[in-house]
DNA sequence: TCGTTCACGC
DNA sequence: GACGTACGTGAACGAA
Protein backbone atom coordinates (compact mmCIF):
# COMPACT_ATOMS: atom_id res chain seq x y z
CA UNK A 1 0.00 0.00 0.00
CA UNK A 2 0.90 3.56 -1.05
CA UNK A 3 0.01 6.86 0.05
CA UNK A 4 1.29 9.72 -2.06
CA UNK A 5 0.30 13.59 -2.00
CA UNK A 6 -1.45 13.72 -5.20
CA UNK A 7 -1.91 18.13 -5.49
CA UNK A 8 -0.01 20.84 -3.65
CA UNK A 9 -2.28 20.84 -0.58
CA UNK A 10 -1.41 17.70 0.41
CA UNK A 11 1.88 17.93 -0.66
CA UNK A 12 2.16 21.04 1.86
CA UNK A 13 0.69 19.22 4.34
CA UNK A 14 3.20 17.11 4.62
CA UNK A 15 5.88 19.91 4.46
CA UNK A 16 4.40 22.28 6.78
CA UNK A 17 3.36 19.21 9.30
CA UNK A 18 6.79 18.28 9.77
CA UNK A 19 7.88 21.09 10.67
CA UNK A 20 5.68 22.00 13.11
CA UNK A 21 5.82 18.58 14.68
CA UNK A 22 9.65 19.55 14.48
CA UNK A 23 9.16 22.90 16.99
CA UNK A 24 7.17 20.65 19.12
CA UNK A 25 10.00 18.05 19.53
CA UNK A 26 12.40 20.54 20.44
CA UNK A 27 9.86 22.41 22.96
CA UNK A 28 9.83 19.03 24.89
CA UNK A 29 8.08 17.80 27.62
CA UNK A 30 8.88 19.05 31.37
CA UNK A 31 9.04 15.70 33.46
CA UNK A 32 9.05 15.35 37.38
CA UNK A 33 11.94 13.06 37.49
CA UNK A 34 11.87 12.78 41.32
CA UNK A 35 7.99 11.93 41.12
CA UNK A 36 8.68 8.85 38.28
CA UNK A 37 11.92 7.61 40.90
CA UNK A 38 9.44 7.53 43.73
CA UNK A 39 7.01 5.85 41.52
CA UNK A 40 9.77 3.17 40.12
CA UNK A 41 10.92 2.57 43.68
CA UNK A 42 7.09 1.74 44.88
CA UNK A 43 6.32 -0.21 41.52
CA UNK A 44 9.72 -2.38 41.86
CA UNK A 45 7.68 -2.73 46.07
CA UNK A 46 4.82 -3.82 44.88
CA UNK A 47 6.03 -6.46 41.98
CA UNK A 48 8.28 -8.16 44.43
CA UNK A 49 5.00 -8.14 46.85
CA UNK A 50 3.17 -9.62 44.13
CA UNK A 51 6.00 -12.08 43.28
CA UNK A 52 6.10 -13.40 47.04
CA UNK A 53 2.46 -13.63 47.21
CA UNK A 54 2.35 -15.82 44.05
CA UNK A 55 5.34 -17.94 44.57
CA UNK A 56 3.45 -18.85 48.32
CA UNK A 57 0.50 -20.18 46.66
CA UNK A 58 0.03 -24.03 45.30
CA UNK A 59 0.62 -22.17 41.78
CA UNK A 60 3.33 -20.58 42.39
CA UNK A 61 5.13 -23.75 44.72
CA UNK A 62 4.65 -25.81 41.28
CA UNK A 63 5.93 -23.11 38.92
CA UNK A 64 9.27 -22.87 41.27
CA UNK A 65 9.57 -26.83 41.36
CA UNK A 66 9.28 -26.97 37.70
CA UNK A 67 10.87 -24.37 36.38
CA UNK A 68 13.25 -23.58 39.32
CA UNK A 69 15.52 -20.60 37.95
CA UNK A 70 14.48 -20.32 34.74
CA UNK A 71 10.93 -18.91 36.47
CA UNK A 72 9.63 -16.34 34.30
CA UNK A 73 6.46 -14.60 35.47
CA UNK A 74 5.90 -13.38 31.97
CA UNK A 75 6.68 -16.78 30.74
CA UNK A 76 3.03 -17.77 28.84
CA UNK A 77 3.95 -21.55 28.32
CA UNK A 78 5.06 -21.67 31.72
CA UNK A 79 2.03 -20.09 32.57
CA UNK A 80 -0.61 -22.40 30.50
CA UNK A 81 1.63 -25.35 32.16
CA UNK A 82 0.67 -24.36 35.97
CA UNK A 83 -2.92 -23.13 35.29
CA UNK A 84 -3.23 -26.91 33.76
CA UNK A 85 -1.45 -29.00 36.10
CA UNK A 86 -2.19 -27.03 39.40
CA UNK A 87 -5.56 -25.37 38.80
CA UNK A 88 -6.96 -27.43 36.06
CA UNK A 89 -7.69 -24.94 34.16
CA UNK A 90 -6.91 -25.54 30.49
CA UNK A 91 -6.39 -22.27 28.07
CA UNK A 92 -5.85 -23.95 24.60
CA UNK A 93 -5.14 -20.07 22.53
CA UNK A 94 -4.44 -16.51 23.68
CA UNK A 95 -3.56 -16.09 27.50
CA UNK A 96 -4.20 -12.00 27.54
CA UNK A 97 -6.47 -10.38 29.68
CA UNK A 98 -9.33 -10.73 28.10
CA UNK A 99 -9.05 -14.51 28.31
CA UNK A 100 -7.81 -14.46 32.31
CA UNK A 101 -10.11 -11.30 33.54
CA UNK A 102 -12.83 -14.03 33.23
CA UNK A 103 -11.30 -16.74 35.14
CA UNK A 104 -12.60 -16.64 38.73
CA UNK A 105 -9.23 -17.63 40.87
CA UNK A 106 -6.88 -15.32 43.18
CA UNK A 107 -4.04 -17.15 41.73
CA UNK A 108 -4.82 -15.76 38.32
CA UNK A 109 -5.76 -12.50 39.39
CA UNK A 110 -2.22 -11.92 40.73
CA UNK A 111 -1.02 -12.91 38.33
CA UNK A 112 -2.74 -9.98 35.89
CA UNK A 113 -1.90 -7.77 38.92
CA UNK A 114 1.79 -8.35 38.26
CA UNK A 115 1.80 -8.10 34.76
CA UNK A 116 -0.15 -4.92 35.01
CA UNK A 117 2.70 -3.63 37.67
CA UNK A 118 5.04 -4.76 35.34
CA UNK A 119 3.64 -3.09 32.42
CA UNK A 120 3.87 0.26 34.27
CA UNK A 121 7.29 -0.26 35.83
CA UNK A 122 9.32 -1.20 32.06
CA UNK A 123 7.33 0.73 29.66
CA UNK A 124 6.35 3.94 31.05
CA UNK A 125 8.34 4.50 34.46
CA UNK A 126 11.79 2.95 33.18
CA UNK A 127 10.74 3.66 29.50
CA UNK A 128 10.64 7.81 30.29
CA UNK A 129 13.29 8.01 32.49
CA UNK A 130 15.30 6.44 29.81
CA UNK A 131 14.90 9.12 27.72
CA UNK A 132 14.79 12.39 30.48
CA UNK A 133 17.39 14.66 29.41
CA UNK A 134 17.80 17.83 31.80
CA UNK A 135 14.36 17.45 33.14
CA UNK A 136 12.48 17.30 29.93
CA UNK A 137 11.71 14.35 27.19
CA UNK A 138 11.51 14.98 23.42
CA UNK A 139 9.10 12.07 21.81
CA UNK A 140 9.85 11.59 18.37
CA UNK A 141 6.15 12.56 16.19
CA UNK A 142 6.65 10.58 12.77
CA UNK A 143 4.66 11.51 9.61
CA UNK A 144 6.19 8.77 7.27
CA UNK A 145 5.59 5.21 9.62
CA UNK A 146 1.84 4.46 8.98
CA UNK A 147 -0.22 2.95 6.21
CA UNK A 148 -2.57 5.72 6.84
CA UNK A 149 -0.77 8.70 7.21
CA UNK A 150 -1.71 8.88 11.06
CA UNK A 151 1.24 10.15 12.67
CA UNK A 152 3.15 7.86 15.26
CA UNK A 153 5.19 8.82 18.44
CA UNK A 154 8.29 6.97 19.69
CA UNK A 155 11.39 7.44 21.81
CA UNK A 156 9.21 8.03 23.82
CA UNK A 157 5.53 7.19 22.70
CA UNK A 158 3.58 9.98 23.61
CA UNK A 159 0.68 8.60 22.36
CA UNK A 160 -0.18 5.65 24.70
CA UNK A 161 0.75 7.01 28.15
CA UNK A 162 -2.35 5.17 30.31
CA UNK A 163 -5.16 7.07 31.02
CA UNK A 164 -8.11 4.50 31.66
CA UNK A 165 -7.02 2.84 34.46
CA UNK A 166 -6.83 5.70 37.11
CA UNK A 167 -4.47 3.96 39.56
CA UNK A 168 -1.59 3.90 36.46
CA UNK A 169 -2.63 7.15 35.21
CA UNK A 170 -2.19 8.97 38.34
CA UNK A 171 1.31 6.94 38.81
CA UNK A 172 2.68 8.04 35.35
CA UNK A 173 0.54 11.23 34.36
CA UNK A 174 1.54 13.22 37.70
CA UNK A 175 5.30 12.80 35.63
CA UNK A 176 3.67 15.29 33.28
CA UNK A 177 3.74 18.64 34.19
CA UNK A 178 4.08 21.99 32.88
CA UNK A 179 6.67 24.37 32.83
CA UNK A 180 6.91 26.74 36.06
CA UNK A 181 3.60 29.18 36.18
CA UNK A 182 2.14 27.49 33.04
CA UNK A 183 -0.72 25.22 32.84
CA UNK A 184 -1.19 21.54 31.12
CA UNK A 185 -3.85 22.07 28.11
CA UNK A 186 -5.54 19.50 25.86
CA UNK A 187 -7.69 20.37 23.16
CA UNK A 188 -9.61 16.81 21.83
CA UNK A 189 -11.65 17.08 18.32
CA UNK A 190 -15.26 15.64 19.14
CA UNK A 191 -16.07 12.61 17.28
CA UNK A 192 -13.43 13.51 14.28
CA UNK A 193 -13.25 10.45 12.92
CA UNK A 194 -17.62 10.27 12.73
CA UNK A 195 -17.50 14.02 11.33
CA UNK A 196 -14.99 13.25 8.85
CA UNK A 197 -16.54 9.80 7.52
CA UNK A 198 -20.07 11.79 7.03
CA UNK A 199 -18.05 14.09 4.95
CA UNK A 200 -17.40 11.58 2.56
CA UNK A 201 -20.66 9.41 2.63
CA UNK A 202 -23.08 12.79 3.25
CA UNK A 203 -25.82 10.26 4.76
CA UNK A 204 -28.55 12.58 5.66
CA UNK A 205 -29.75 11.21 8.80
CA UNK A 206 -25.87 11.26 10.30
CA UNK A 207 -25.36 15.12 8.97
CA UNK A 208 -28.63 15.95 10.88
CA UNK A 209 -27.17 14.09 14.26
CA UNK A 210 -24.33 15.84 13.79
CA UNK A 211 -25.75 18.58 13.30
CA UNK A 212 -28.02 18.94 16.28
CA UNK A 213 -25.72 17.12 18.76
CA UNK A 214 -28.46 14.54 18.93
CA UNK A 215 -27.49 11.55 21.17
CA UNK A 216 -27.07 8.63 18.85
CA UNK A 217 -24.68 6.32 21.30
CA UNK A 218 -28.14 6.96 23.79
CA UNK A 219 -30.47 5.97 21.56
CA UNK A 220 -28.52 3.10 20.02
CA UNK A 221 -27.89 1.91 23.97
CA UNK A 222 -31.75 1.46 24.27
CA UNK A 223 -32.32 -0.29 21.38
CA UNK A 224 -29.53 -3.01 22.28
CA UNK A 225 -30.55 -3.58 25.33
CA UNK A 226 -34.28 -3.02 24.65
CA UNK A 227 -35.06 -0.26 27.88
CA UNK A 228 -36.84 3.02 27.25
CA UNK A 229 -34.38 5.61 26.67
CA UNK A 230 -34.58 7.27 30.04
CA UNK A 231 -33.60 4.15 31.98
CA UNK A 232 -29.92 4.06 30.00
CA UNK A 233 -26.64 4.90 32.06
CA UNK A 234 -23.89 6.64 31.22
CA UNK A 235 -21.92 3.47 31.75
CA UNK A 236 -24.50 1.89 29.35
CA UNK A 237 -24.02 4.45 26.93
CA UNK A 238 -20.66 3.72 27.08
CA UNK A 239 -21.03 -0.14 26.34
CA UNK A 240 -22.89 0.33 23.68
CA UNK A 241 -20.76 3.51 22.17
CA UNK A 242 -17.34 1.42 22.68
CA UNK A 243 -18.78 -2.03 21.91
CA UNK A 244 -21.56 -1.68 18.97
CA UNK A 245 -21.07 1.71 17.54
CA UNK A 246 -17.82 2.26 16.81
CA UNK A 247 -17.01 -1.72 15.86
CA UNK A 248 -19.99 -1.43 13.63
CA UNK A 249 -17.84 2.25 12.01
CA UNK A 250 -15.34 -0.15 11.91
CA UNK A 251 -16.28 -2.69 9.86
CA UNK A 252 -17.07 -5.43 12.47
CA UNK A 253 -20.67 -7.57 12.31
CA UNK A 254 -23.04 -8.80 14.76
CA UNK A 255 -21.39 -12.10 15.33
CA UNK A 256 -18.18 -10.31 17.39
CA UNK A 257 -20.43 -7.48 18.37
CA UNK A 258 -23.21 -9.79 20.20
CA UNK A 259 -20.36 -11.38 21.72
CA UNK A 260 -19.02 -8.38 23.66
CA UNK A 261 -22.11 -6.63 24.25
CA UNK A 262 -23.79 -10.30 25.82
CA UNK A 263 -20.24 -10.48 28.04
CA UNK A 264 -20.50 -6.90 29.54
CA UNK A 265 -24.28 -7.64 31.16
CA UNK A 266 -23.40 -11.34 32.22
CA UNK A 267 -19.74 -10.73 33.63
CA UNK A 268 -20.94 -7.96 35.36
CA UNK A 269 -24.05 -6.30 37.00
CA UNK A 270 -25.55 -3.47 35.20
CA UNK A 271 -27.95 -1.23 36.45
CA UNK A 272 -30.70 0.75 34.81
CA UNK A 273 -31.08 4.31 35.96
CA UNK A 274 -34.29 3.04 38.05
CA UNK A 275 -32.09 0.28 39.93
CA UNK A 276 -33.56 -2.32 38.05
CA UNK A 277 -30.71 -5.12 36.61
CA UNK A 278 -29.72 -4.98 32.82
CA UNK A 279 -29.97 -8.56 32.15
CA UNK A 280 -33.17 -9.06 34.34
CA UNK A 281 -34.98 -6.18 31.69
CA UNK A 282 -34.03 -7.75 28.70
CA UNK A 283 -35.06 -11.31 29.57
CA UNK A 284 -38.22 -9.77 30.76
CA UNK A 285 -38.32 -8.74 26.73
CA UNK A 286 -37.91 -12.43 26.01
CA UNK A 287 -34.10 -12.40 25.45
CA UNK A 288 -33.05 -15.49 27.63
CA UNK A 289 -30.48 -16.92 26.02
CA UNK A 290 -27.27 -15.68 23.80
CA UNK A 291 -28.54 -17.08 20.38
CA UNK A 292 -31.68 -15.14 20.67
CA UNK A 293 -29.74 -11.86 21.60
CA UNK A 294 -27.36 -12.75 18.69
CA UNK A 295 -30.59 -12.92 16.74
CA UNK A 296 -31.73 -9.60 18.35
CA UNK A 297 -28.25 -8.08 17.42
CA UNK A 298 -28.60 -8.82 13.57
CA UNK A 299 -31.85 -7.29 13.53
CA UNK A 300 -30.52 -4.29 15.04
CA UNK A 301 -27.51 -4.21 12.51
CA UNK A 302 -29.71 -4.92 9.87
CA UNK A 303 -31.54 -1.61 10.73
CA UNK A 304 -28.65 0.10 11.64
CA UNK A 305 -27.31 0.07 8.09
CA UNK A 306 -30.51 -0.21 5.76
CA UNK A 307 -32.95 1.45 7.49
CA UNK A 308 -30.81 4.14 10.03
CA UNK A 309 -27.76 4.86 7.23
CA UNK A 310 -28.76 3.52 3.79
CA UNK A 311 -26.99 6.32 2.23
CA UNK A 312 -23.94 5.98 4.49
CA UNK A 313 -24.21 1.99 3.38
CA UNK A 314 -24.72 3.07 0.02
CA UNK A 315 -21.40 5.00 0.25
CA UNK A 316 -19.29 1.97 1.72
CA UNK A 317 -20.27 -0.33 -0.94
CA UNK A 318 -19.81 2.18 -3.70
CA UNK A 319 -16.55 2.92 -2.70
CA UNK A 320 -15.51 -0.59 -2.41
CA UNK A 321 -16.24 -1.06 -5.77
CA UNK A 322 -14.86 1.98 -7.63
CA UNK A 323 -11.85 0.67 -5.48
CA UNK A 324 -11.76 -2.59 -7.08
CA UNK A 325 -12.14 -1.34 -10.49
CA UNK A 326 -9.33 1.83 -9.98
CA UNK A 327 -6.97 0.05 -7.35
CA UNK A 328 -6.65 3.13 -5.60
CA UNK A 329 -8.71 5.90 -4.32
CA UNK A 330 -8.16 9.34 -3.23
CA UNK A 331 -8.55 11.56 -0.14
CA UNK A 332 -10.03 14.68 0.37
CA UNK A 333 -6.72 15.77 1.79
CA UNK A 334 -5.03 15.85 -1.18
CA UNK A 335 -3.44 11.84 -1.07
CA UNK A 336 -3.93 8.77 -3.28
CA UNK A 337 -3.84 5.58 -1.71
CA UNK A 338 -2.85 2.64 -4.03
CA UNK A 339 -2.33 -1.01 -3.64
CA UNK A 340 -3.75 -4.11 -2.67
CA UNK A 341 -6.46 -3.36 0.73
CA UNK A 342 -9.10 -5.33 2.43
CA UNK A 343 -12.40 -3.68 2.15
CA UNK A 344 -12.12 -2.55 5.74
CA UNK A 345 -9.30 -0.96 4.94
CA UNK A 346 -10.37 0.88 1.94
CA UNK A 347 -13.43 2.12 3.97
CA UNK A 348 -11.19 3.14 7.16
CA UNK A 349 -7.86 4.80 5.55
CA UNK A 350 -9.41 7.73 3.90
CA UNK A 351 -11.41 8.65 7.02
CA UNK A 352 -8.81 8.18 9.66
CA UNK A 353 -5.84 9.68 7.51
CA UNK A 354 -8.42 12.53 6.67
CA UNK A 355 -9.42 12.87 10.15
CA UNK A 356 -5.64 13.14 11.55
CA UNK A 357 -5.15 15.91 8.50
CA UNK A 358 -7.75 17.96 10.36
CA UNK A 359 -5.68 17.82 13.63
CA UNK A 360 -2.43 18.37 11.90
CA UNK A 361 -3.70 21.51 10.16
CA UNK A 362 -4.94 22.67 13.11
CA UNK A 363 -1.56 22.12 14.90
CA UNK A 364 0.65 23.72 11.64
CA UNK A 365 -1.70 26.91 11.81
CA UNK A 366 -1.72 27.08 15.68
CA UNK A 367 2.51 26.85 15.57
CA UNK A 368 1.82 29.72 12.93
CA UNK A 369 0.07 31.82 15.18
CA UNK A 370 1.84 31.55 18.30
CA UNK A 371 5.00 32.40 16.62
CA UNK A 372 3.70 35.36 15.14
CA UNK A 373 2.28 36.88 18.28
CA UNK A 374 5.42 35.87 20.07
CA UNK A 375 3.51 34.22 22.29
CA UNK A 376 5.28 31.78 25.18
CA UNK A 377 2.42 28.94 24.82
CA UNK A 378 4.65 25.62 23.18
CA UNK A 379 2.87 23.05 22.03
CA UNK A 380 4.50 19.85 23.53
CA UNK A 381 2.48 17.06 21.73
CA UNK A 382 -0.02 15.83 19.89
CA UNK A 383 -2.14 12.20 20.41
CA UNK A 384 -4.10 11.66 16.67
CA UNK A 385 -7.05 13.64 17.75
CA UNK A 386 -5.43 16.04 20.75
CA UNK A 387 -3.53 18.78 20.94
CA UNK A 388 -1.03 18.83 23.96
CA UNK A 389 0.00 22.77 24.82
CA UNK A 390 2.12 24.10 27.84
CA UNK A 391 0.41 27.08 28.32
CA UNK A 392 1.44 30.12 30.58
CA UNK A 393 -1.44 31.27 32.85
CA UNK A 394 -1.74 35.05 31.19
CA UNK A 395 -1.86 33.24 27.66
CA UNK A 396 -4.83 30.70 28.97
CA UNK A 397 -7.29 33.03 27.44
CA UNK A 398 -5.97 34.16 24.31
CA UNK A 399 -4.46 30.43 23.69
CA UNK A 400 -7.97 28.91 23.89
CA UNK A 401 -9.35 32.08 21.66
CA UNK A 402 -6.68 31.38 18.77
CA UNK A 403 -7.32 27.62 19.02
CA UNK A 404 -11.42 27.52 18.90
CA UNK A 405 -10.75 30.29 16.12
CA UNK A 406 -8.05 27.89 13.64
CA UNK A 407 -9.64 24.43 14.49
CA UNK A 408 -13.24 24.94 14.30
CA UNK A 409 -13.35 28.40 11.96
CA UNK A 410 -10.24 28.72 10.15
CA UNK A 411 -10.20 24.57 8.75
CA UNK A 412 -13.29 25.35 7.23
CA UNK A 413 -12.54 28.58 5.17
CA UNK A 414 -9.21 26.15 4.28
CA UNK A 415 -11.06 23.21 3.26
CA UNK A 416 -14.58 23.36 1.90
CA UNK A 417 -15.05 19.36 2.06
CA UNK A 418 -15.63 20.05 5.93
CA UNK A 419 -19.83 20.11 5.62
CA UNK A 420 -20.21 19.69 9.28
CA UNK A 421 -19.45 22.24 12.29
CA UNK A 422 -16.13 20.33 13.62
CA UNK A 423 -16.17 20.73 17.96
CA UNK A 424 -13.41 21.11 20.34
CA UNK A 425 -13.00 20.19 23.69
CA UNK A 426 -10.87 21.84 26.20
CA UNK A 427 -9.21 20.10 29.35
CA UNK A 428 -6.13 22.06 31.08
CA UNK A 429 -4.55 21.43 34.45
CA UNK A 430 -4.59 24.37 37.02
CA UNK A 431 -1.40 26.04 37.10
CA UNK A 432 1.55 24.35 38.09
CA UNK A 433 -0.41 21.05 37.97
CA UNK A 434 0.20 17.98 36.23
CA UNK A 435 -1.24 15.99 33.78
CA UNK A 436 -3.13 13.82 35.68
CA UNK A 437 -4.47 17.00 36.90
CA UNK A 438 -6.69 18.02 33.64
CA UNK A 439 -10.22 18.87 33.97
CA UNK A 440 -12.90 20.10 31.54
CA UNK A 441 -12.75 23.91 30.78
CA UNK A 442 -16.38 24.85 30.09
CA UNK A 443 -16.73 28.48 28.33
C1' DT B 1 18.70 -11.30 16.37
C1' DC B 2 14.02 -11.80 15.35
C1' DG B 3 9.16 -13.36 15.48
C1' DT B 4 5.36 -13.76 18.71
C1' DT B 5 2.47 -12.23 22.38
C1' DC B 6 0.97 -8.97 25.34
C1' DA B 7 -0.55 -4.21 26.88
C1' DC B 8 -1.07 0.68 26.45
C1' DG B 9 -3.30 4.65 23.43
C1' DC B 10 -6.80 6.62 19.68
C1' DG C 1 -27.73 -6.50 1.29
C1' DA C 2 -23.11 -9.41 2.60
C1' DC C 3 -19.27 -13.02 5.17
C1' DG C 4 -16.45 -8.53 7.89
C1' DT C 5 -13.27 -3.99 13.51
C1' DA C 6 -8.98 0.15 12.04
C1' DC C 7 -4.07 2.40 13.26
C1' DG C 8 0.35 2.52 16.10
C1' DT C 9 5.13 1.53 19.89
C1' DG C 10 7.57 -1.07 23.21
C1' DA C 11 8.79 -4.79 26.56
C1' DA C 12 9.40 -9.68 27.68
C1' DC C 13 10.07 -14.07 26.14
C1' DG C 14 12.19 -17.77 23.75
C1' DA C 15 13.74 -20.06 19.60
C1' DA C 16 17.20 -19.58 16.02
Amino acid sequence: MKLNPINEKGYKLLHDGALALGVAEQNGIRIDVHHLEKTYQKLEAEEKRFEKKILKSKGGKLWKKTYGDSLRFGGLEQLRFVLRECYGIDVKGTLDKGVLGKIDNPFVKDILELRKLVKAKSTYVLGILNEVIDGYIYPNFNLHTTVTYRSSSSSPNFQNIPVRDPWVSELVRSAFIPRKGNRIVEADYSGIEVRVAACYHKDPTMLQYLNTNYDMHKEMAAEVYKIPLKLVTKQIRNIVKNKFVFPMFYGSYHKLIALDLWEAVTEQTIETSDGKNLLSELKYQKIRTFSSFLEHIKRIEDKFWFDRFPVYQNWRTEWWETYQKKFYFDTYTGFSCRGYMKKNEVINFPIQGSAFHCLLWSFINLTKALRKRKMKTKLIGQIHDSIVADVPENEFEEYIDILTEISTKKIREYWDWIILPLEIEIEASDVNESWFNKKVIHR
